[in-house]
RNA sequence: GGUGCGGUAGUUCAGCUGGUUAGAAUAUCGGCCUGUCACGCCGGGGGUCGCGGGUUCGAAUCCCGUCCGCACCGCCA
């Protein structure tokens, strides 16, 4: 037996028993005549004591012993004489009897600490050292125990857990495909699924009726903090429902979630349409944590002779609550920081609410106080407050004022990661113009249904159509989407021309859809959650990395493994696949 | 594909308006220490300043290129 406890078990109570421990070293504390040495475990640090009365052969081997050293120890469970109130074993020690070195350690390049003095490059090495330190452990459990729940809720509510293939057919929709070689059907590829989303629709025409599965995905595409090429999505799907009982359905378990994991009880989800999330906010993933809201002051502003507003299609405004104390280099650097290239606006107007109800702004040259005057009453300013204003094309000033109301949201304070407010995105277009390929994409997927109200539109003006899609956004994060799917094939043969596919293409990609609803499809609708990104906001963390045990770095590297890497050439071979490189030697 | 920041001891960083022998902390090694728990004290070792080129009497420092890391834009149905 290699242990009778764990270190982070015995307490006061069990003092005077014989304790058999195993673990890591971390840490040795020698003070001449007695050495202390904290052993730790996933469970905790014990501290084990050794003195004058020590054996010879244990004397000689604690010498050695370094950290992350794995060793055992046998001893007696004894009362500390100072005690470490700071840790819950901290009353007790064991007076060793017995040492076994299990395993030598190389002095790791990095210390296993709480507060590791390691950066993110050389803990990703070391990522199985990285995970011995408490904090990436502690995110590692948060994540299993959401998992757990997630499956906890939904086997409650009668879905059927379905594990579905993860060597399938790569479509040219969406993402990048990952592709597999088949060696069995030379020049033909598998794709790894960027969702399993016809499959589970598969799996309603079925009849499972609630299907869910925690899976990987994978898609081929840049990465971000909040980005890998694999990621795990809480895939589910849902037959006899309309839009609202998915909504329901899924409020419950995001509520069951934050309820039993982070003891938080949430308010019901407010649903928001997609255009006014785009007006108010800027944004169809908005941060409704604070306001500062759009306000439209296009017409406000025209034909006084300030050229930049008077050509500008949309002039918007945001008003940031006691930011009136602004100063020149404050404003200076809010310029700046619009003015960058990845926010990309050609300046800033900003308008000072000062207390004696005066205005200083940086169009005071076009604009007098009564007409500053009304621009502060449409933004609900009052004195103390700061008014800044973006102008141009409309859709780029709403993504860069986004940005500008993000900016001023965490300089003034208004983002409490410990605050949680839910909304449901609703009503998003159903397709999007993309002037590249010069047509229309489905904005979702091409298995969204439009809705009812708006199918006449397709023919007329398919730019305006709205879907029956919807995402959960919480704390202007997009934590999950779905939509109500066409169970139609005439429907569905509908949005695939409209899309740009000739019924022989449709045919080839999605053949294996359209023919299963020939054979009775029921209406169904479903959801997937990003469960990275979920587990990483209860966690507090902006990165996904940290939720992941073994994440890709920024170019989708596994820098512990060293992947991707190149094949022997028998593995090619075998393959039938010969390598051009082009631009490589 | 693009923008920004970074790369100096095992590690995290300082040094960067060019100028003696490139520093600090921590880790590591040795010595002292019987109640520590970030133990303490004393001492030692440890550097291709990412790589290549250029400017200069002289480059960690300035310039160009390149590689790598991080954040972001594009991209991500």
């Amino acid at each position: 037996m290699y242990r009778t406890h764990t270190c982070g078990e015995l307490r006061l109570e069990n003092q005077g028993t014989e304790t058999t421990l195993a673990g890591w070293v971390q840490r040795k504390r020698e003070l001449g005549g007695m050495t202390f040495l904290d052993l730790r475990d996933r469970y905790g640090i014990t501290q084990l004591v050794f003195d004058e009365n020590s054996s010879t052969e244990i004397k000689e081997n604690l010498k050695k012993i370094g950290r992350e050293f794995v060793i055992q120890v046998t001893g007696e469970v004894r009362e500390r004489s100072s005690k470490n109130k700071n840790i819950p074993t901290g009353e007790i020690e064991v007076d060793v009897k017995a040492l076994t070195v299990l395993s030598p350690s190389e002095v790791p390049p990095f210390t296993i600490e709480d507060e590791s003095d390691g950066g993110d490059d050389i803990r990703m090495k070391y990522r199985y050292l990285d995970l011995r330190r408490n904090p990436v452990r502690e995110n590692m459990v948060l994540r299993s125990k959401m998992a757990h729940a997630v499956r906890s809720y939904l086997n409650d509510q009668e879905f059927i857990e379905t594990e579905t293939p993860v060597l399938i057919k790569s479509t040219p929709e969406g993402a990048r495909d990952f592709v597999v070689p088949s060696r069995m059907n030379p020049g033909e590829f598998y794709a790894l699924p960027q969702s399993p989303q016809q499959l589970k629709q598969l799996l309603m025409v079925a009849g499972f009726d609630r299907y869910y599965q925690i899976v990987k995905c994978f898609r081929d595409e840049d990465l971000r903090a909040d980005r890998q090429p694999e990621f795990t999505q809480i895939d589910c799907e849902m037959a006899f429902v309309e839009q609202d009982d998915v909504l329901a359905m899924f409020e419950g378990m995001t509520k069951y979630l934050f309820k039993t994991i982070k003891g938080v009880a949430l308010e019901d989800f407010p649903k928001m349409p997609y255009a006014e999330a785009m007006d108010k906010y800027g944004s169809d993933k908005p941060d409704v944590r604070f306001g500062m809201t759009f306000n439209d002051i296009t017409e406000l502003v025209k034909g006084k002779d300030f050229k930049i507003f008077d050509a500008a299609e949309y002039v918007v405004a945001i008003c940031a609550k006691g930011a009136g104390s602004y100063s020149r280099k404050q404003l200076d650097a809010l310029t700046k920081y619009v003015q960058r290239p990845q926010v990309g606006a050609k300046g800033m107007v900003y308008v000072k609410c000062n207390e004696d109800r005066t205005y200083k702004s940086s169009v005071d040259k076009f604009y007098n106080a009564e007409e500053l005057q009304k621009w502060a009453d449409v933004c609900d300013a009052e004195a103390g407050d700061l008014i800044l204003v973006l102008s141009g094309d409309k859709e780029t000033t709403q993504t860069q004022m986004c940005e500008l109301r993000l900016e001023m949201g965490r300089q003034l304070d208004l983002m409490d990661k410990n605050v949680f407010k839910p909304l449901w995105v609703v009503d998003f277009p159903l397709l999007e113009w993309d002037d590249e390929t010069e047509r229309y994409h489905a904005m979702h997927h091409p298995f969204t249904s439009p809705k009812k109200e708006d199918i006449e539109l397709i023919d007329t003006d398919p730019g305006k159509v709205r879907a029956n899609a919807y995402d959960l956004v919480i704390n202007g994060v997009e934590i999950g989407g779905g939509s109500v799917r066409i169970f139609d094939s005439e429907l569905q043969a509908k949005m695939f021309k409209l899309l740009g596919f000739t019924p022989e293409q449709a045919e080839a990609q999605f053949g294996f859809l359209m023919n299963a609803f020939k054979y009775g499809a029921p209406p169904h609708a479903g959801i997937a959650f990003g469960f990275d990104r979920l587990v990483s906001m209860f966690a507090g963390l902006s990165t996904i990395r940290d939720v992941i045990a073994f994440p890709k770095n920024n170019s989708g590297r596994d820098v512990m493994m060293d992947a991707p890497s190149t094949i022997a050439d028998e593995q090619l071979d075998e393959l039938e696949i010969k390598l051009d490189l082009k631009g490589k030697e």
